[in-house]
DNA sequence: CTGTATCCTCGTTGATACTG
DNA sequence: CAGTATCAACGAGGATACAG
């Protein structure tokens, strides 16, 4: 063949159609609840309330949203015990907690480099004011 | 309260400062363009109207937002020529690079659990239908 | 207790036009 | 080329009330 070098852009071509599916998953995991929901359940099983309250300043229908995507990406397994008043158990399936592992690093990175990323702010915004 | 058990509630209150900071910054990961910018300096510098293209679909407006955005964090070095016309060279710093590692690892795991999500999706797609 | 339904607000995004 | 400014549209999220 004439061309064998493979340029970014073929090569990013070809996994576009992966890199959107992809992208989607990464924006469930940077939304507002569904990362602190999903460390909270490594704990161990818990129901809809105590969640709620574990979480802090979530609302009804947000908890109920962010379980319901994730129970429907098949991270959550939803248990509903028909007694009255009801009661509902949410567990990580072992996909939600395969999840939890790059999820985990990439919080302890964050973590790690929060001093740096402050200062980079600080020195940003300190250098805006100036000009 | 007469209570010394160290509950999960109060490791958590103990970890919220950083929780909600580091949420913050998972949220930056996760929003619409920067983990595809990111992950596009990866191979190199590139020019700002180079950048748009590669990426597709973003406006002028979001990619100046996102890398502005990136700027401030830290992730992302400017270089501006002061030429006719103007030419601005962006290139990931090593916080950046570094940050590129865990997000990297987070994409490869969706990449590699695109299947078995898409089936609960469906699975649960089906399963509300039916109901 | 565990949701659903409704309304309303606010921030994010995109399109367009303009500037250095 | 590399932005900034402005405006319109949309959707995410919260408050509240109600239902099973």
């Amino acid at each position: 063949m004439e061309v064998t070098e493979v340029t970014f852009e073929e090569r990013h071509h070809a996994m576009e159609g992966d890199c959107r599916k992809v992208s989607r998953i990464l924006a469930r995991v940077g939304d507002k609840w569904t990362v602190l929901v999903v460390m909270l359940l490594r704990e161990g099983p818990r129901r809809f309330n105590e969640i709620k309250r574990m979480v802090g300043g979530i609302s009804q229908r947000m908890l109920t949203l962010t379980l319901k995507g994730l129970e429907r990406d098949g991270m959550v397994k939803r248990t509903m015990f028909p007694t009255i008043p009801p009661r509902v158990d949410y567990e990580l399936t072992d996909l939600g907690r395969s999840l939890s592992e790059p999820v985990m690093a990439l919080g302890l990175w964050a973590k790690a480099h929060l001093p740096e990323i402050e200062a980079a702010q600080s020195a940003f915004d300190a250098r805006g004011k100036s000009d």
